[in-house]
DNA sequence: ACAGGCGAAACTTTATACAATCCTAGCCCA
DNA sequence: TGGGCTAGGATTGTATAAAGTTTCGCCTGT
């Protein structure tokens, strides 16, 4: 008997090589081992991933796509190095598109998700307690998602993801200090509000979490490389 | 001499070839003359555009992620179904998204940018004057992407143009009667706020304009084809 | 006549080979 | 000694070939 006959009609989360690569790659930045502007040959990750460069390649397009890597024509892939203006708007587009995704989440609260949200935030809790700030970071990040999933709509989840990998890069480019992760556990009052199905509370409560992230950074203007070593050699 | 040293850093349109397969099978699309359903062969498409299946492939895979094609795996790539459920989420998200989008419109409107304006809605009129329904129906969505683009917003611009494309095959699908392509001249009427500089005009008209759409379209209930024909035959 | 199964063709998927481009290092010459 | 130029190596872009899967037609047996 095979052992999948047919999985359903697509794979949920596609078992399949070019997915592992992706979220191989994905997690390594999400969790800020990848630095950005590393570069990411394709025969180095087909090697790891003991892939051929053809799904290498496939995997890389999709990060492309998702704005968390460029690809430089003739010279290769390399983790994106957000601008300052690009977080900016990163961040203008999550306080638009999350307060209406929490309040979709309000409605579809169920003993089920408030469960699983539950246990997230029991997660975030115990990887903050061991200083493991690699898992922090990345749950941190999850739970955004999480709720993203639990509204139910498919697009705003897909925008979410692709504006969620791209806040850890800036997160990463820009944080002023070592400020704990999210700050003093938001997280737990937007699932407070979101058990009561309070949905202004709700969305009050994302938008000023979203604003304190913000705030912690330093979103000093682009200096291109070689503008900032004029000024520092300049006197 | 070459004839290109460097074009810039990366091509602005792309002259590339992926990028001619991915805007002509989109136009394709946008014009309604690729059906949704449609079988998208790697071979046919390469014949047709001189290419290997490697680039087309490359282009397709793009697509999908735009949204507009799905692709089966062992199967092909298929020109998207969206279903009803998919059609609400993508006009929840324009409702939520444009309003915004023609709000930074008109900060940024300059004397160049309302020229332009003006010109597509031109085009527009005399497409429409002259029953062109393919023209009429791409540069509906292209006026909308203009929109967005001036809004100088590439992450908004980005998340647009999916949406738009999405639309199309939306509103081929659902479409009521054969309404004339976007109603009375709504645009018009945006491209004027515009021009005053007027934002809550502007969000309040687009927003009219989206929910004018909308409401043109007939969202039966999911019915998988498999259930369809059960009911079909049911008796 | 019809149901079921075998087999071949067509297509997608993956791997590999070839071509083009870029980066680096070394050399030559002023 | 320093700058510019050229050759080699490395890496990406593209095409083609091999492998696996699905689909459709035909054929046989009942």
């Amino acid at each position: 008997m095979a052992a999948k006959p047919r999985p359903k009609s697509d794979a949920p989360d596609a078992s399949d090589r070019v997915s592992r690569i992706r979220e191989g790659v994905t997690a390594a930045i999400l969790e800020h081992r990848l630095l950005p502007g590393t570069k990411l040959g394709e025969d180095e990750i087909g090697e790891i991933y003991g892939a051929s460069r053809t799904l290498v390649r496939t995997a890389l397009q999709q990060l492309a796509h998702e704005g968390i890597v460029n690809i430089e024509k003739n010279r290769g892939a390399f983790v994106a190095r957000p601008t300052p203006a690009d977080a900016r708007e990163v961040f203008e587009a999550r306080r638009l598109i999350e307060p209406t995704i929490v309040d979709h989440a309000c409605e579809a609260a169920s003993p089920d998700w408030l469960e699983r949200l539950q246990q997230h935030l029991a997660e975030e809790r115990e990887a903050e307690r061991r200083g493991d700030a690699r898992t922090s970071v990345r749950l941190s990040g999850e739970f955004h998602r999480l709720i993203a999933e639990m509204s139910g709509h498919s697009i705003y989840l897909g925008f979410l993801k692709e504006l969620i990998a791209r806040s850890s890069l800036i997160i990463l480019l820009y944080r002023r200090h070592d400020t704990p992760a999210c700050g003093t556990d938001h997280h737990a009052g937007i699932v407070a509000a979101i058990r009561k199905r309070d949905r202004e509370a709700a969305r009050a409560q994302m938008l000023s979490h979203l604003d304190e992230i913000e705030a912690e950074l330093f979103l000093k203007d682009p200096v291109a490389d070689e503008l900032r070593l004029a000024d520092v050699l300049g006197v």
